[in-house]
DNA sequence: CACAAGTATGCTGCATACAGAATTTTGTTT
DNA sequence: AAACAAAATTCTGTATGCAGCATACTTGTG
């Protein structure tokens, strides 16, 4: 035990700072953001703070916390005295969310194409190729992970943190919209068209087209989940 | 009592939702955000909450929740067991967020060409005009803060509340830092002319043009702060 | 004199307790 | 029966208390 310790620290240590072992804070977090994003919470829901905290097993105060750092998120809302709610997101705040995200995407495209190794650009290349597996059997849960992965790896490779950070929260805030948005048949094949697009744009390092295909990609999926909302 | 609690009400009701009166909470993160933006706590300090409580006047349990607030919104940092300190940005983390304000800001100054009404781009004229004032007198801090004021009023006249939301989250970060850089004469000068460009090409609703103006001085504003860092 | 181990203090993290506001329920009056 | 008022209940906001961990200090040893 003490072993293992000693090797998590000399491990941490080379790749940064000291640990960071999982706190309740962090899981409280991550499990009521997941609670919203899967549906379990919808928006316009009051969280309770008693019933919520017995739900989990916890107090109110570190639960309390974790509301606060949600709202700051943006994944809730806080009425004064009357305690948080699941943010409702109106048919504008997702469009310009995804207006946002294009924009950053386009970005982060633009910079991977300057940055990334080829090793990463590989990697993201197999990410694509089980994605498409799991497009030709249909398999749409598998698919939709793979695609956010996809869209996750080529942020990393911009190499900006901040950019990674800003994605991160729009991200979140319509994961869940995304989750719902499953689209027809044809719709789909257009989004693997366009993956297909960005996997050859960024093996050749073209970062305008990358960079243009990223954006225009945040458009069409606008116009997918445009009516779900 | 009773006729103004209706009238604001009514007011309220009339523009969005149930009013939201000042709260503790608020109060305490704008504080905090404060001291960090004007040096008072300087980055690597670590918060003492005992202490900061009893400065504040408040005690543990709200002063917590609002840096867990601080900390989602990247001015703090959290060590499990040892609490917040604020957060260190490194030079390249200053240049990548500056790279995606750029980013940002080209977008908002777009979207702002598109939708801005001609009333609200006399108001960003009058706050240019405001500002050249200050600049003849060379007084540094309200010329500062107009400078600010015209660079959030872009982003309002976007009308993309996401674009808002991310740009501030962001623009908070690095408040301290351009707050600190006051460059020499030359590199004002610059700064100024970017200036002109820019509301020129707002007034004409060129929005390619102010798109570029406002990301290129992005990166200028980087030139001029990155040997202060 | 330097270094390590043990101890002591102080701080964080969490739970609980209390005060005030909001909501719901109940009773009364028209 | 409906509407309004008042009381009771419930929930949020804040303070305090306690346990465990991190850090600093002290003391003993090489």
């Amino acid at each position: 035990m003490a072993s293992e310790a000693t090797a998590l620290l000399i491990d941490d240590f080379d790749s940064r700072g000291p640990i960071a072992r999982p706190t309740l804070h962090d899981a409280i977090v991550a499990r009521v953001r997941d609670m919203i994003i899967e549906g379990e919470l919808t928006p316009g829901t009051r969280l309770h703070e008693g019933n919520l905290g017995k739900m989990l097993g916890v107090s109110r105060t570190p639960l309390r916390e974790a509301l606060k750092f949600l709202v700051s998120e943006g994944l809730l809302e806080l009425s004064p005295g009357r305690g948080a709610v699941v943010r409702q997101f109106s048919a504008k705040d997702v469009h310009d969310s995804l207006i946002v995200l294009g924009n950053l995407e386009g970005l982060a495209g633009r910079l991977a194409c300057e940055h990334a190794s080829d090793a990463e650009i590989r990697e993201v290349r197999q990410l694509h190729d089980r994605m498409m597996d799991m497009y030709e059997r249909r398999d749409r849960l598998p698919y939709f992970k793979l695609n956010q992965s996809i869209h996750s790896a080529i942020l990393r490779l911009s190499k900006n943190e901040a950019l990674v950070s800003v994605h991160n929260v729009l991200q979140a805030r319509l994961k869940r919209i995304r989750y719902i948005g499953n689209e027809g048949p044809e719709k789909w094949a257009g989004a693997v068209a366009d993956h297909e697009e960005m996997i050859d744009a960024l093996e050749a390092r073209d970062a305008d087209q990358l960079s243009k295909i990223l954006t225009a990609h945040m458009e069409k999926t606008w116009e997918r989940v445009s009516n779900a909302i």
